[in-house]
DNA sequence: CTCTCTATGTATAATTC
DNA sequence: TGAATTATACATAGAGA
């Protein structure tokens, strides 16, 4: 209530003086349009442009938003195509084919793309339950559930949970000591090199040559062993 | 140059008003959102039929505006669909077909089914992902991974985890105080026929039966809230 | 056709019922 | 769910380059 009557008398202010401003140095009044053909060719040309970006744009912050599929096909009045999909265009045209009424009427007797629109039709629904599925798992849509089904689902995700931490902690386990391997097989390595190139020290030339090929030759492997090995802090 | 001048100070004003207002009686402040998944499946979905619905408002005014021909089709995350078309949604999308790519045009007589196959396969194949991919949250055929996956993969199933177990707490938390409301109303009532029986007991049989019919007939309600409440330690 | 600029119309996020 | 409300963010008409 009172925050009405607060805003109420601010945009009275609000517009009163913009009227001053305006009677003093306004032109440009944008008037409501209405929606039917613009009659104007340029103006028509240049609104279809802006509105077709946004309306693209629309289209993609809505798929973004909310993880829905669109298709969005748009012919321009000289026959110009702009199109856009949020995955596959034909894949959606034919999933909306597939779900929409009988795509071919008039008893046409096209019994192959009966049966193959029915399996489609199946093939979908199985997609769609998946999905559901998986969403239920990923913690959402659980408002149908009760709570036995619920303690199931804890139960299901908390093993998966379970198995997917073994897994990682196995695959990471098995990275460091593969690693620590590499690690001191190439310090034993290193340390082979530098007792020989000490001992050929007295010939004057041969250290810098040995040691850059062997640089370049096991470079990749030890910088793969450090990038690698860093983030487990060892 | 002026009319800038005016419009800052008016606007400036405008909001120095507008805090003021603000502090005192405001309590909403749209924020800006970023474009990517929303979260909160409720949100989401109310998003959903709200952008859907200005998407296909702003779809419907550039064909009637420009003279174009649109058809925009929208698959929900849940599979559920919805589409618009200025004209025949068939033919623009022949006609798309025609325009967009002319791969294998001439002589080949099964282009449609052809086409149909390949969508066909391709759902298979999102139906084989979707299974492939519910395989894994359930901790199964993770060999494949490497450890950014499986971490990944980690905090996906533990934010389900999450989820679920707030859905069933918070379930369960109903559920409880449900009962306790009925066990208290139960009580009550217990209460005025224990005294009713009190007073009739001059009577000198009316006792033994009220009791137990009554203890009969609440023992399921007061049982399972018990059962209920004992994991939560309250 | 594209871009910019500004003032405005419109869509919509957040909230309540 | 769906329907309001409100303040704000965003889209875009109109004009010019």
């Amino acid at each position: 209530m009172a925050s009405g009557v607060d805003s109420f008398y601010f945009l009275s202010l609000g517009f009163s003086l913009l009227q001053v401003v305006k009677c003093d140095c306004m032109k440009m009044v944008r008037q409501k349009i209405q929606i039917k053909k613009i009659d104007n060719l340029t103006a028509r040309q240049v609104t279809f442009s802006k509105r077709r970006r946004g309306v693209f744009k629309k289209a993609q912050e809505l798929s973004t938003l909310c993880d829905a599929e669109i298709a969005l096909i748009v012919f321009s009045a000289t026959g110009k195509l702009f199109h856009y999909s949020s995955s596959s265009m034909m894949q959606l045209i034919e999933r909306h084919r597939g779900l929409s009424e009988n795509s071919d009427k008039l008893g046409q007797p096209s019994l192959q793309l009966l049966k193959e629109n029915n399996s489609y039709a199946m093939l979908s629904k199985m997609l769609v339950d998946k999905t559901r599925e998986l969403r239920q798992l990923m913690g959402e849509e659980l408002q149908g559930l009760d709570m036995d089904e619920l303690i199931k689902l804890e139960k299901m995700v908390d093993g998966g949970l379970n198995h997917v931490v073994e897994a990682k902690n196995d695959k990471c386990l098995k990275e460091i000591s593969l690693l620590k391997k590499k690690e001191s097989k190439l310090m034993e390595e290193n340390a082979k090199l530098k007792k020989q190139a000490e001992k050929s020290e007295g010939t004057g030339n041969g250290i810098e040559q040995s040691n850059s090929s062997d640089c370049t030759s096991n470079s990749r492997g030890s910088d793969t062993s450090l990038r690698l090995g860093l983030p487990f802090a060892n």
